[in-house]
DNA sequence: CAGATTAGCTGTCCTAGACAGGTAAATGGT
DNA sequence: ACCATTTACCTGTCTAGGACAGCTAATCTG
């Protein structure tokens, strides 16, 4: 096996100054374009069916909790959860414990999605892995997840430190 | 070692249904949020850097070519040149050899944003491989490519196929 | 030449992130 | 108990972007 076999570049120079994220950022596009066009079949959007799934997984969660697990702010995350509701996907219950909340939970009408999005994310990973190996499999999903920890290990900006 | 060394999920259920798609669409955010902020540095959005990218290293190129190579169409092509054009970064001039088409190239002043954004993406990959080793550098360039070549392979979808 | 195709632009509708306010409820110090 | 601060959520605005439809002008093909 000499070096030629594998070309590290595919994209000749594009990926020049930076071959993993480059890697990485179109991965990424091509994920979520094939992830978009099979959630267009039942109307969500991605991302959207993280959200939903994490409430099916979980139960009903406060949106500050939900803002925060999905890296957005409130404002976005009120708009998120505003347009699943008029889907009919979630419903917001009163927090009985604290009165400025509320807590978003997935409708019985969303279990049927759920059955879709599961056929949808099953769908999806199979095209995503392949022809992979289930050792190949778990090498990517390592390797994945150390990409990710990577980008979130040294980033210990918990404060976006404005100067006010 | 174990097999409790490596959790496999790092979110227990979250993943159940595609941890390799859940990885990649947690990783793709996760690095696009940062380039986006570094990005903003200078103005730019994530994803216009690449179109400069390709503009810079392989010279003007038809708007046409760019959609294509974008995975976008030409209406979200023509406004995102727009966009630069009024940024000045790029310019528009008449194809010579069809009248029809324009083509798009940096224009001089951008070639300061050029060092900027080189600087960026040199960045935003060291802190993309964190600690790996040149070794799993490029095994992780290797998996991500695959990954790709994995969604893009049995696809054959070239007409996006309407009954019209 | 006529019809089909191609390149590009515009407009509309939707999702989405960032940011700047706002209200109501909860909390903590005195 | 009171008041300032913080927290949870909402709203509006701006910008970027994808999808889709419709349009003009130029090019190609039979």
């Amino acid at each position: 096996m000499s070096a030629e076999d594998v070309p590290i570049e595919r994209r000749p120079d594009a990926a020049a100054g930076g071959p993993i994220s480059h890697a990485i950022f179109r991965l990424a596009r091509t994920h979520r374009m094939l992830a978009g066009q099979l959630l267009r079949q039942v109307g969500l959007h991605p991302g959207q069916e993280l959200l939903m799934m994490r409430l099916w997984e979980s139960g009903p969660q406060r949106q500050t909790d939900l803002a925060d697990e999905f890296d957005t702010d409130s404002a976005s995350m009120t708009r998120t959860v505003q347009r699943l509701e008029r889907a009919g996907y979630v419903r917001r219950v009163p927090d009985p414990d604290d009165r400025r909340a509320t807590r978003v939970e997935p409708t019985p009408a969303s279990l049927v999605l759920r059955k879709q999005v599961e056929r949808i994310w099953k769908d999806l990973e199979r095209r995503t892995v392949g022809e992979m190996t289930p050792d190949e499999q778990r090498e990517a999903l390592r390797v994945v997840h150390q990409l990710e920890d990577n980008l979130t290990a040294h980033e210990p900006d918990p404060e976006r430190s404005v100067s006010r």
